[in-house]
DNA sequence: TTTCTTATTAACATATTGTTAATATCAAAA
DNA sequence: TTTTGATATTAACAATATGTTAATAAGAAA
């Protein structure tokens, strides 16, 4: 944004004599649902792997909420953006630069922080799990989230997120920011279904999801049943 | 939100102690793009009215941007949630009270209120312009806003909040929140095509717009055509 | 009665999606 | 070596949905 100008002496007055003390202080922080994808185990009988959504989650150490999961995120400081503040709390909270994201909402409850009235700017990461480098966080189950007792209204801000992505997912080409480099669409038909929490009829989901797709001429192999091709995403 | 239990006395000693003034002082503000559909005169020739997008600004007559259109809004005040602080600056600015709105997106960059650091949560709201009795603003042709010159930033939030209402107008039923009672086809047609910018075919605007739409049996006259039938939303 | 205008429906073509069945290709078991 | 069991991939058809043009309807005014 370009520089305001006053427009006389008056304002000019006015903005110099203007108190910034005179409301109740109030915070910002920034907080962000990191979004990733990784092969779990599901069936060790079968040597199954599944995708599942995973969501990075930090412990926290100070009081409140002292030893609970959080959002990694942090107050907004004075000269940076929403953007920059994130920025900056990714990559002290988990050592992550140059993710993905977009806001998802702001949540703005009375009581939601403890220590005094905290305003928090949410937004939504996705990333590849594969190439991200962590430090001092760890992928959280998407499903196992409920179970945990999450600082603050952080479960609420996880639950939104994935709304959102569920909202997203069909319109927009949202997922292929936690995908890897090359997948198969089998394997990207199972991130579709963990999203949307329904199964898709492979035929029609093939048919859609192709003009987004590029062949790389790649197949995958040894897993007991016929190969199946690696795509990577086509921008 | 359920009121937060300190687990032990060196917490409840932390909570009592915390400087929620230790931060450079910032500020919250709500404000909102309220749009409205009116019938504008567009050719006086043949007595032809359209359906235009309005949205409701109000002028400033304070330091800064004095005499500049704006976004009625304003601070976010101690004890109110963002939602409280929209509903009491819309009744105060506007006269307007339960308009329907949804969160649109935050406003953080640094500069863009030269009195101090405020960020900004704007919202969309919609409403039905025949039903709602206004205080002190004014209905602006979206159009025409481009030409004004606009308080703060309040011009790109209208962009975003236009972009906003196209993105959703084809998988959510938003715009019906700011049509009248009854209307005919062609009209809500009408306001599809201002907000998508772009003419839409009747037939088949008609075939998919119809399962949301539920027959008055009242119809239009004296229009100098065939006259036209007279809907309402079916929720 | 004709003309102009917009509303509404019909009819058809085309595109998209849902669904089931058939076929392909691998590893491991028989 | 053949069979079995698994998933991948394509084919084929049905069912919907959308795009498009033309026909018809119903009013006011010429």
């Amino acid at each position: 944004m370009e520089k305001y100008k006053p427009c006389c002496k008056e304002e000019q007055d006015f903005l110099r004599e203007y108190n910034p003390s005179q409301f109740s202080p109030i915070a910002v922080t920034v907080d962000a649902v990191i979004f990733g994808i990784e092969k779990d185990n599901v069936d060790n009988y079968r040597k199954l792997d599944e995708q599942s959504i995973k969501v990075l989650l930090v412990k926290r150490d100070d009081y409140p909420y002292k030893d609970c999961y959080s959002l990694p995120g942090g107050f907004v400081l004075e000269g940076e953006t929403l953007e920059d503040s994130l920025r900056r709390t990714l990559k002290s909270k988990t050592g992550l630069t140059n993710v993905y994201s977009e806001q998802l909402y702001t949540f703005g409850e009375v009581d939601r922080d403890p220590r005094m009235r905290v305003i928090s700017c949410a937004y939504i990461s996705l990333l590849d799990t594969q190439k991200a480098k962590i430090k001092n966080a760890i992928w959280m189950n998407l499903d196992c989230i409920k179970e945990l007792r999450m600082a603050f209204d952080h479960g609420n801000i996880i639950e939104e997120a994935i709304k959102r992505l569920r909202g997203k997912i069909n319109y927009t080409d949202i997922v292929f920011h936690m995908m890897p480099e090359e997948f198969t669409i089998s394997e990207l038909q199972q991130v579709y279904e963990k999203i949307l929490g329904e199964k898709l009829l492979a035929p029609a989901f093939r048919r859609t999801i192709s003009d987004k797709l590029e062949d790389t001429g790649k197949m995958t192999g040894n897993a007991g049943h016929r190969p199946s091709r690696l795509f990577r995403y086509k921008k």
